[in-house]
DNA sequence: TTTATATTTTATCTTTTAGTAAATTAACTA
DNA sequence: TAGTTAATTTACTAAAAGATAAAATATAAA
């Protein structure tokens, strides 16, 4: 199976160290050091997972003497958010029957339920 | 490490036969043995699949006779829209970026460049 | 030149993932 | 009851992923 784009950026994604590690950079460049502080592991463990983002193309490095700063480079999660609008519909609705469930609950045996505006969430679609 | 929702929802997607498989199910319910069929691989490979995207949320199944019949439940994607957000405004700077420099290059030499609005983005920094 | 700092490479280990073939279970059908 | 269909379980293999310790590389600073 050929491993495409939107392959490598969600196997990237999909290690809670690696998600942490774009958390961090969202605030601007970081060292290798920097980034790999707050977690119990060592550097060559923090290298690789920069790798594999970088791999990816959520990473990009310069160099600053010894340093080579990581910052990043989000335009592959367009990819995923492109992919996953596609099921938008779809959660959106099932979010709508568990609310118009919870709704009815709420107003069996009280003879005042206002169902009206809940459960009609299909056509609000980010533009 | 504890793996969460999250975790279990991306690395279901990030194998592209899973995917595949929730992409067949948009148009409905479908067994074990229809979703195989695409694939150039065994039933028991494909039912393991099917266990992934269950753990994660991702399928539900139901019983039909000797039929397992597999439905999407989406929900779960709305975790990864919610996380991804929080990226969107990083990624739209830099595709901006690129739009900027597509537009320079066509401006460049034709003595009536707008470049203004171009490349001037250092201080639009997230909150 | 020696030393300190920042990071990577190499070699190794363990665990997880993805797949297979063969056997098994479960339910319908003749 | 025997046979068929649908799917799973079991046992096994190969490859990938995640981590480590120790050695190596690169740059700056004394």
């Amino acid at each position: 199976m050929t491993t495409n784009q939107l392959d490598r950026t969600l196997s990237a994604l999909a290690d809670p160290t690696r998600r942490a590690i774009l958390a961090q950079l969202t605030s601007g460049e970081r060292t290798v050091t920097e980034l790999a502080e707050p977690f119990e592991m060592t550097m060559p463990a923090v290298t690789k997972h920069i790798k594999v983002l970088e791999k990816a193309g959520l990473v990009e490095r310069s160099r600053d003497a010894q340093k080579r700063p990581c910052r990043l480079r989000a335009a592959p999660l367009k990819e995923v958010s492109d992919w996953i609008e596609e099921y938008r519909q779809s959660w959106e609705e099932s979010l709508d029957r568990l609310g118009g469930y919870l709704q009815e609950l709420q107003s069996t045996g009280r003879g005042h339920g206002r169902k009206e505006h809940i459960g009609s969430r299909k056509n609000k679609r980010r533009k």
